[in-house]
DNA sequence: TTTTTATTTTACCAACTGGTCAAAGTAACG
DNA sequence: CGTTACTTTGACCAGTTGGTAAAATAAAAA
């Protein structure tokens, strides 16, 4: 006999309600930051009471680690599959084309992230410090050789590493001024020509 | 007799202590936002007594908007300088500088804009659609006509603004991630080279 | 010096916040 | 059906929050 709990130990009804209150959270405090963000209103953008809240999750706290720890997978990812035996210039903007796509597919997720930076990373430090910068730093190994090679031009490989993060994370953290802005346009469409002309100008020896 | 009040209708000590809450409400609203600042740490931060701010400014409203509407002339004028009569790539590289200057010398402000912006923009939306829109609409058109005469690579506009908006304001507002990962290095200097080598590859006819 | 004006502090509030608890309600199983 | 395990709710609480009022203090003016 199953009995009524799913595989991972949980039912069907915390399994969905535990999803609401993420969904809930991420809109909440991807726009108000953690202390900024109050239960309240994550209970009723949830729909359900902030006691039954506290019975799924045991804290604010709580949900918000849980939702930074589950960005952080994705977010190191792209990263993670630049191959060093590709094609470099393809690689590079692949990693571009990741980076973006997880812009436009998760932009509340990118700003959630940008928000912890802005408190000076408080929960996600250590992985900055740890995880993040061991990859940057093999990755950026990989670059340096083939611009070293002249199968790239010449350029500084963490600045490279920079710019990916900062162009495409913009379309996501600073989505408001750009729609203030280009009223008729879809950003995220032209973003994807615009950055393949960048990084291509940038990187492709002529 | 000039009385112990200044020009501006201020004495000496009324000055010194708005200055003072002015500073410590930088601080503090950059980091966490509106919602996430507390009026006593704020108080705290500028040695004066909660009471005693709401003697200076009328709510933590007042001060937050205070603080806004002081950054928006600083944010916008660099892009106003972009002559139209000067050399085209040298005038788009005077915007990145500039642009990048107040990145490195006012960082809390790069990060309370983009807070703000984070949080949908609620008090400065009417700037952004208004006098922003406004400017932007007008440079980009100077730009487009370079890029039509062949003074600079053909580009889009529009995302050419916002490439210089992310690339700059990275510096200021992922501070903290690229301080993780670069632990030797000064980040500004280094920007300053890499953003010349990029929009000269991005921009300069060969 | 006295009077007037500006500044600071103390004591206080009502509303809100994250969180608890026991009781009531609802599913699932035997 | 009854029993058991799970879920939801309402009442509540202690600490925090933005803000007020009046008294006390300090500075300037007369």
């Amino acid at each position: 006999m199953k009995g009524y709990k799913m595989g991972n130990g949980q039912s069907r009804i915390q399994k969905k309600n535990k999803d609401f209150i993420m969904k809930a959270a991420l809109d909440i405090f991807s726009k108000y930051g953690f202390r900024g963000s109050k239960l309240d209103q994550i209970a009723k953008q949830s729909g359900l009471s902030k006691p039954n809240l506290l019975y799924y999750f045991p804290s604010k706290e709580a949900i918000h680690r849980e939702l930074l720890s589950g960005l952080l997978e994705n977010w190191l990812d792209p990263l993670r599959s630049l191959n060093s035996e590709g094609d470099p210039f393809e690689e590079v903007m692949g990693y571009v084309r990741r980076k973006l796509y997880l812009s436009k597919t998760l932009p509340k997720e990118s700003r959630l992230f940008a928000n912890e930076i802005l408190q000076g990373a408080p929960i996600i430090k250590d992985v900055l410090k740890g995880e993040l910068k061991y990859l940057v730093d093999e990755k950026t190994k990989i670059i340096q050789k083939w611009s070293d090679e002249g199968l790239i031009l010449p350029i500084h490989p963490y600045h490279l590493i920079f710019s990916i993060w900062s162009l495409t994370q913009h379309y996501a953290d600073f989505d408001t001024q750009i729609r203030a802005v280009l009223t008729n346009e879809k950003p995220f469409e032209n973003a994807s020509v615009y950055l393949e002309t960048l990084f291509s100008r940038l990187l492709k020896p002529s």
